[in-house]
DNA sequence: TACTTTTGTATCGTGCACGACACAAATTAC
DNA sequence: GTAATTTGTGTCGTGCACGATACAAAAGTA
């Protein structure tokens, strides 16, 4: 395949990524809708339904965003009523976030949602040991990618 | 594996894909930031260079991406000089949308990025037959997601 | 101790991404 | 041939996503 040929929107491989990123997004809406959050929002409750108290920093890293994009998005689940934000007594510039009552009582709600969302990427011909290979190939590449982007850094 | 478990963070399968993708954009910027364009209009530009005048809804539905968010990105474009919009004189409705000569030109730079790109992603254990697979099982969930979306309209 | 650097978080500006809605041109129905 | 509907594009408001930048607390250094 030569150069022509890769500018093929047909012949790139991160175009579908991009799409069904956003579409995956899309699929989630519904049940999110139902709870009163969005897909990120959505991710920073796994993170804290896992963990009783963590940092900005922490979730930053758990989900390779930035701080920027993580700050006002935890302002606005704290004007929700699901999250609450102290000042760390150990370090002064950490702020600690925790699950208050309501985004505890989401756990509940949200554990029906990653079934329903299998089950409607597996009316494909992708079964479920697929997936687990994409998984694993995805993994590999957060690994790169974000490494790379420290080696800019640095 | 229970739904306790689904709702772990490394469980998800669609927080790899959106990560990668976000990740991917990222990597893709300081090559597109020399040719002034970001990874969406990227992609406009790589419909454009395969077909000479195609109209907002045919982009649209080449990216699957709603006419809501194409427009004003269209519109950015002409302000850059990438492209023209003229009214189609078939159906008044419908805007067409060319190239620029320096839309045309930026072809010859962004031929060298998908292979460098790809060269980043191979310095994993992941090989080139194993992006073919992870490319065609994408292409099939963009097919079900896409008509998902439909399904819920009609 | 005073100075410098690093770290943790946040603000600001720009560009998506999309639901809700608007509106005119084209099509269909009666 | 007029009214109702569909189609193609666009505006508006909200929420990310991120680079650039700011700033205070903490850590390191002379």
């Amino acid at each position: 395949m030569n150069k022509e040929e890769q500018l093929k929107l047909s012949s790139q491989v991160c175009f579908p990524i991009y799409s069904v990123s956003r579409l995956l997004t899309k699929a989630y809406k519904p049940y999110l809708d139902r709870m009163g959050i969005t897909y990120p929002q959505y991710l920073v409750l796994l993170v804290l339904w896992e963990n009783d108290s963590v940092t900005v920093n922490e979730i930053t890293s758990k989900l390779y965003l930035n701080t920027n994009t993580v700050s006002p998005l935890l302002k606005r689940m704290e004007a929700a009523h699901l999250i609450e934000r102290k000042r760390s007594k150990s370090d002064e510039r950490s702020v600690l976030i925790e699950l208050t009552l309501k985004g505890k009582e989401l756990k509940t709600i949200a554990s029906e949602v990653p079934d329903k969302l299998l089950q409607v990427l597996l009316t494909t011909n992708v079964q479920l040991p697929d997936i687990m290979t994409l998984k694993e190939t995805l993994e590999e590449w957060i690994e790169v990618l974000s490494e790379q982007k420290n080696k800019e850094n640095k």
